[in-house]
DNA sequence: GAGTGCGGTTCATTATTCAAACCGTCGGTT
DNA sequence: AACCGACGGTTTGAATAATGAACCGCACTC
């Protein structure tokens, strides 16, 4: 791993549950040295992408995010666009929907959208991880990603979130093939306790996946309808975004809207 | 300059008129090697920091800066405040008010607001930088730096923007010394024609400056009345918002309200 | 088909980065 | 007040990774 990567990587391990890290934890949660963590730090520092909190001295979030996201908003709408998308989507099934982008070897919700229309729904924050064995976006993702990158994922720990978490390698890649077939992944209570979740890639212009649209519901709303109209809605909308994002779904990719 | 600036140092060629660079170009712009380029932007593309836009092979921004922001924004919630506060601020004159935030040695735009007052207004981007010399802004910030960096600002080219921009700086020092006295810089017509501005700085817990609250108005509009009430709203505001940020003026910072 | 500029690669040289030990400081404890 | 442990930060020779000139294949132009 090179230098700049690792200096990046240590940006990964602030989130919302842990936006202050001191110098020592910051070296003991990335393996590296406290030497090499405080020179990272330091040049991170220079350029805003981290700074000091006032009291402690411990570091967070610079502001240089702030401008560079404005930057990349103005290059790639991505953002608005799939807002948009998800506001459609989320009228259409009157539960949410959300995004989420492949980065790397990362699953980040980008956006999401709540239907106001009961008074009970599944909740998410923007820039949470996700993980790919156990969420219906991850499975749809792998679904049409790269053997290599299939084995990658299986082959790490999978982490157990809830006791219905299929952790199986095995498992997971019938599942995959079932996936890939009708291009729609289903997730009941992987994730979170009581969440039924439907997912469809999306894909940029080369036919590669760059992510996912889903949709969450409360586990007892699910009837044989709704689910129903829930797979539809989904699946238009997935293919609405590819193509307003510029992409095309691989030629596998069944087109089909589900019956 | 160690490895991790230059590979960020990199992202600062993207802009609004140029959000797409290619590799050759790049190399130009930052006088690197066109190899060392190259290990950098693939370092900055694995973290999804940049990626290759679809058509040729350039670069631009990646997806990454969206969930940075967005987790910036969670652990400080500044842009939120500025806006709050620029609402009231651009309320209260009628005209573009705008703050800036001091990043390493750039000052960049963070959020503005306008005023629905006149068909007329000063328009702003996001993620602009200024610079120090030729905006009220800039000036405001220099007034309350330290002397290193004023003179680091001084020694370096000074921009000529329009006919009325001050480049000579001893006569810049001398505006500085009464920005500093009374708080509040003022500046026609250096950074944009017809462009009449006050800028108040702002503070960090520490006391030291990191950034200015603006207004921004037309100078046919600037009457002798308005620019009171505006001097005045626009001091008021930046104490404000200092204090929200958690921060205090500095001892020597004159906290009267102008007459 | 020679010339140009592009994105990308190679490899010996060289400068940067690493790990471990060490400082000074801060709170809490004995 | 002496001690302790943990903190952020600094120094060191030894190990590693960055560097840049030259090069490749390609597309396009003349």
């Amino acid at each position: 791993m090179g230098t700049v990567s690792k200096a990046l990587s240590l940006l990964d391990f602030f989130n919302r549950a842990q936006p202050l890290i001191g110098l020592s934890e910051l070296a003991r949660l990335s393996g590296m040295n406290k030497a090499t963590v405080h020179r990272l730090m330091t040049e991170l520092a220079e350029q805003g992408f981290v700074e000091q909190a006032g009291s402690g001295r411990e570091y967070r979030l610079g502001p240089a995010f702030l401008r560079l996201a404005s930057l990349r908003e103005a290059a790639v709408p991505m953002r608005d666009l799939c807002q948009q998308v998800l506001r459609s989507l989320s009228d259409a099934t009157e539960e949410t929907a959300h995004v989420s982008l492949l980065q790397g070897d990362r699953l980040v919700t980008l956006a999401y959208a709540y239907s106001p229309h009961h008074g009970t729904r599944v909740t998410m924050e923007d820039a949470d991880i996700l993980n790919f064995h156990g969420t219906s976006s991850g499975l749809s993702v792998l679904a049409f990603s790269a053997p290599d990158f299939v084995d990658m994922v299986l082959s790490r720990p999978l982490a157990v979130r809830t006791s219905d978490t299929v952790t199986d390698p095995d498992r997971i890649r019938d599942m995959l093939t079932e996936i890939h077939a009708t291009g729609i992944a289903e997730n009941v209570g992987g994730f979170e306790e009581d969440v039924h979740s439907h997912a469809v890639p999306i894909f940029d212009a080369s036919q590669a996946v760059i992510g996912a649209v889903a949709v969450a519901a409360p586990v007892p709303r699910m009837t044989p309808e709704q689910r129903l109209k829930i797979r539809r809605a989904v699946k238009q909308h997935a293919l609405d975004l590819t193509r307003l994002l510029g992409g095309f779904p691989p030629d596998s990719f069944n087109r089909d809207l589900p019956q």
